[in-house]
Formats: C-alpha cells, sequence, structure tokens
DNA sequence: ACCTGAACACCGTTCAAGT
DNA sequence: ACCTGAACACCGTTCAAGT
C-alpha cells in the first residue's frame, strides 16, 4: 500500500527512522487529535505501508509514550539566574503550562505519564530549578519533596481544565451559574451569595490570571512552611 | 447473539434500562479497566446484542459519559457541621480523592469531564460545603472561586498521579535518585542535596500523607489570603 | 416498542514473503 | 536489513428486518 516497492529504500530517499515517525505522529496529533492517530493512518502520513513502523517502534504504545517523553524534552525553564524562588517557581509552573498547551490534544497522555517512569528521564533537567529554589525558599528535604509534587499536581489538573474547557463553547463558571438559578431559592446558599457577589466580567474566566492567582495562594503556603522553621 | 430471541422481553425478565446498562459498563471498567468497555463486550455482559444498548443511549460516549456522571453522582463529602473551615476544605478534598480510589479505572475520565460541563450538575451539592467553607474563612466571592479551582486541580493532579504510580511496581522517587545517581557528579547539585539528605525510609512514598501536605501547603495559602483583608 | 443480525468501514498486530 | 501485504481478531455504528 506504500508508495515505495518492498526492499530498502531507494536512494535518494530518506530512510524510515524512529525520529522521522515520531515527527509525523506528532504533526497527525496535533493537527487532528489523538483520535486521528493509527498505525494505518500514520503510514500513509509516512507514506509507507503501516507494518514497516514495526520495524522501529515495537507497538503503538510505544509511539504514544515515544511522543511524550519527546515533548518532554522540549521544556526549557527560563531561570532568569538573578531572580527571587518565587519567580523561579513560577517559572518552572508557567513552563509547564507552556508546554502542555502548545500540544493540547496530548495534555491527556503527558498528565498522566508524567508520575509514572515514561517521562522523568525527560524532566530530571527541567526539575533542578524548581528543587533549586525550593532549597533556598528554606525548605527541608522533606518539604521540597512534597511541594514538588504539590506543584506538579496543580498545574497537571490545571492544564486538563484548561484544555477541557478550551474544547467546548460555554463558559463554565456562568453555566454553573445558570444551573444554580435553575434550583430551588433554598437551596447551596453559598454557592449563591458568592456567584451573587460578582459582576458578569468577573466571572467570565481568565485562564492566565486564574492561573497565577492559584500559585499565589501555593508559594504563600510555601512561605509558610519556610517561615516555620 | 443475544440470550433471547428477537421482541419484547420476555414475562419475568427485567428489561434492558439505562441503569442496567450503567451499572454493567461500570462492574466492567472496575473489574477489567476501560479497555475492557466496549459496546460488544458490554451487550455480551448483559446477555443482550450490542445493538439493543443503542435504544437507551445514542452511544459509546454516551455510556462514558454516563458513566462519568454515575459515578460523581455517589461523591458524599462528610460535612460534620462543628469543624472549622480548614477541616472542611480537606473533607471536600478527600471525598473527591476516595471517589476516585473506588474507581482507579475511570480516573482519566474522571479528571478529565469534571472542569467540561459533563458531571458539574452531579457536583453541584457536593461543592456547597467548600463555598461555605471558603467563605467563612473570610475570603471574598473572587477569591473563593480562585480556590475552589486550586483545591479541584491539585485532587485531579494527585489522583492521576496516584492511579498511574499504583498500576507500577517501582517507587517513582527511588527510581528518580537512581535515575541522578547514574549521572556526572556536578549534574544537578540541588536534586543531589535534597535526595542525599533524606533517609530511605523518608523516601518511600506515602500517598496519604504526601495528600495531606500538600493541603496543608494550600490552607496556609489560603489563611494567607484570609488574613490579607 | 424493543430487540436482532448482517454489513460497512475501520482498528492493532502476526507472520510469511518479497527485494 | 528493511519493507510489504494478506490475514486474524477485534472495534463502533447504520440499517433493514424481525416479533
Amino acid at each position: 500500500m506504500g508508495r515505495r516497492g518492498a526492499g530498502r529504500p531507494r536512494a535518494g530517499e530518506e530512510p524510515l527512522t524512529r525520529e522521522r515517525i515520531l515527527g509525523a505522529a506528532l504533526r497527525l496529533v496535533d493537527a487532528e487529535g489523538m483520535g486521528a492517530l493509527s498505525m494505518r493512518g500514520l503510514g500513509a502520513e509516512l507514506g509507507v505501508d503501516p507494518m514497516s513502523i514495526y520495524h522501529h517502534l515495537p507497538g503503538k504504545e510505544a509511539v504514544v509514550s515515544g511522543l511524550v517523553r519527546m515533548v518532554y524534552g522540549e521544556v526549557r525553564v527560563s531561570s532568569a539566574g538573578g531572580e527571587g524562588w518565587r519567580e523561579r517557581v513560577r517559572g518552572f509552573a508557567r513552563a509547564h503550562r507552556d508546554l502542555a498547551r502548545a500540544h493540547p490534544n496530548l495534555v491527556l497522555q503527558l498528565v498522566s505519564s508524567a508520575p509514572s517512569g515514561a517521562a522523568t528521564e525527560a524532566m530530571l533537567a527541567a526539575s533542578e530549578p524548581l528543587f533549586e529554589a525550593l532549597e533556598s525558599a528554606g525548605l527541608s528535604a522533606r518539604e521540597v519533596l512534597g511541594v514538588v509534587d504539590l506543584v506538579a499536581d496543580y498545574v497537571h489538573g490545571f492544564v486538563l481544565a484548561e484544555v477541557a474547557v478550551h474544547s467546548e463553547p460555554s463558559d463554565h463558571r456562568a453555566s454553573l451559574r445558570e444551573l444554580l438559578e435553575e434550583r430551588p431559592a433554598g437551596e447551596f446558599p453559598a454557592m449563591r451569595r458568592v456567584f451573587g457577589s460578582i459582576s458578569r466580567k468577573e466571572l467570565r474566566y481568565d485562564f492566565d490570571s486564574g492561573f497565577e492567582s492559584g500559585l499565589d495562594v501555593i508559594v504563600a503556603g510555601v512561605e509558610h512552611l519556610a517561615r516555620g522553621r
């Protein structure tokens, strides 16, 4: 089915490699989503019989995990040395949000393979600035490890919500408010008060400032930890 | 292919309903994972032709989102009234972690549909105690909405990591340390210091206390916000 | 009204065969 | 050594037909 005949690649045609396969897979996923990533479709994208891929990667699972590793390898944390630890913690979080936003169709795979081993090696270098920042904030080793996880978990949850909501037309806060208004008046008084005392403009969710104010709370919590010593 | 012949159900056999279908689907997913959930397999589990399901639910997507709604409907936040706001915030977070741990094979779907509309209605009642707690902590309406998202994002990221790591044999922190030791000595000094000054026992990750210490930091951050008024 | 089963257009992967 | 294509055992879903 491929464009070429069987056998070795002809002179002048670039041979199939792991890199070329993963590159094509990433283009496919970025452009058309995870659902478009099939071994057959990938073969077509490469102008090659689908089965040729199996000579470079053991199966579809390996294609996906290779994709995840490849994307995590792209992460660059801007560690402007002169900044305080607060700004360096934020820089780490922002770099990971940016990574996820660069490949929204891969976010589910990114966040669910980050904790397991798949991506650890690729994230090693990116994690150093975060460890360094938390250490210089005055945390104990135990506390550093805890906060590293907290920051990672928050970013993962946030980007998951961000891409899920972006792929929908309606504002999720506005629809929550509507849901609330359809209910009997006595129900959910606290939520009613919160949504009632906020303007429509304030209700419109801004992901950038939402992300930052989540970080505000975390940084304030870390400060509390550091003072406790 | 079904055990029954075509036509209406015979007297004495319970008819196929949305509830029976979703119940069977949840059993299937809990027992054998998301990969085992196929329309054909679900039909077999119900002793029915796979196509019969389409008379009660429009397709597989509807089965999955029905599952998510069903499970979110199970959440019960223990709101012991006498507790302070700190303990009520923690109670909300714990209830959601417990929900995810009760259905680990569904976690990916749970966390990725929570932010979009799918589960909002089912979570309305469960969210009231969190709003109430944050309000009574002294936060503004704007701040309450921000912290609600922070808590939800943290829990989502945490449970994702928890189930991903649990389905693996090795401890992820231990393997990070090993990775570090294989590197040239000058590399990643901060991570080396952190991992070096912690005992093997401390390194063994405990999800329960990890979850709680993440909440510690968040609660401390909320306290900072509340004092700022 | 509800259920069935053949058919269609897909999957991932194995394996023997080609050059 | 590398690539191919037929074949196998699956998918979700449409649609005409059964009772």
